[in-house]
DNA sequence: CTTTATTGATTGAACGTTCAATAAAAAAAT
DNA sequence: ATTTTTTTATTGAACGTTCAATCAATAAAG
């Protein structure tokens, strides 16, 4: 079998295997010999291609947020107009892209984010795409209402969304990603009616 | 030291040593060594007392679940009317109870919910829970709107509540108990407003 | 013949649990 | 009031298991 260039097929086949052994039996007990019996290879391949079993889950919860951003930005690059209503409906759809809350991502999503309260690298990397996703909301609700409560907005709704993505994660069914669009951008819809309740006290 | 009735006071002991080692360490480090150093006993005392480490995070989970359902229906018994929007206000500032938003609380709370999701022990308990939140949320929506609609709206306002336990759990500063409640009860104020948008499709 | 890819047995560290030993308190006996 | 016995609480070393990482050996491709 080994041939020249397996490199980038290893990594992708090693970080679909980490989430299947997530999905499967979660981060505690995925351990390295599980996810190589996922991706049909030997353990020691692990430290090879990621220098051991935390390069590797770096690497996954990389994926995984990039992934998402991409899935935000391509539906905001289709957009044709510059409302606000609209690229936020964009953002929200995007978060709950096909591709983003099918069983194994979703998974292994809230795992790494309940891990990376206490491992700084992950922390990171949540970090980063928490901002974008905050930044975001922030600009287009700040074009229609105050700074203060443009904020406000920002949170709130990032939080919804949060919210569905945590339910999802662990309802049995999955997430049912046609009512999560829903439920948020009802909510959206409602924080865009001027009625100045959510102004800074 | 060996006196009787020490039971009661050993558990509670472990049980709040198992929250400072998680709040400090994560879930995943938090070793059978560790929590009994922090509650400055040896280590073969949570066999002893909880039967093994299982046994020992399940009753922590518990705990925490039970002090949040007894939160919320303090909350409800203090009132003196009958109207949903105060009835859902009360579940609301039930789950930002000050007692529950502390760190160590929190952090614990989204590690075992996390956890839940291999676990079947936990996931029972996070159910039952959840069951309850959720039931009641319907059950006062439904006195002002149709069936539904009412799940609809339950449905939603549950996962703000969890969406911003979640982010208050991850931020350093922890949840900002005043800011979150002043979300959830707007989001409520706008739901009971009758607009009908999120009206079954 | 050299390079790249892969294996799998081995190693050492860390973990939860067990259990014989110990110590203090309570109860019983003197 | 003492002393002895029983009960309860606790310890910590030992044990077996499990894990990630290592590395010499192997095999195919260039």
């Amino acid at each position: 079998m080994p041939k020249v260039g397996m490199q980038p097929i290893r990594r992708q086949q090693l970080i679909k295997a980490t989430m299947a052994a997530i999905d499967e039996v979660g981060l505690a007990e995925a351990t390295v010999m599980r996810i190589a019996r996922h991706a049909g290879v030997s353990a020691g391949i692990i430290s090879h291609y990621f220098g051991g079993k935390d390069g590797l889950l770096e690497a996954t919860m990389r994926q995984i947020l990039s992934a998402l951003g991409e899935a935000v930005a391509a539906r905001r690059r289709e957009l044709t107009t510059t409302s606000p209503r609209d690229h936020i409906g964009a953002i929200i759809d995007g978060n709950f892209d096909r591709s983003q809350v099918t069983g194994p991502v979703a998974k292994t999503w809230l795992a790494f984010w309940a891990s990376s309260m206490h491992k700084p690298e992950l922390a990171r990397l949540q970090l980063v795409n928490d901002r974008r996703l905050y930044a975001n909301l922030c600009y287009q609700f700040r074009r229609v209402m105050p700074r203060d409560e443009a904020r406000t907005c920002a949170r709130a709704l990032a939080a919804l969304i949060d919210g569905l993505w945590l339910r999802g994660a662990l309802t049995l069914e999955g997430l049912d990603s046609d009512e999560a669009r829903r439920l948020a951008r009802d909510y959206l819809d409602r924080l865009l009616d001027t009625r100045d309740t959510l102004s800074p006290s």
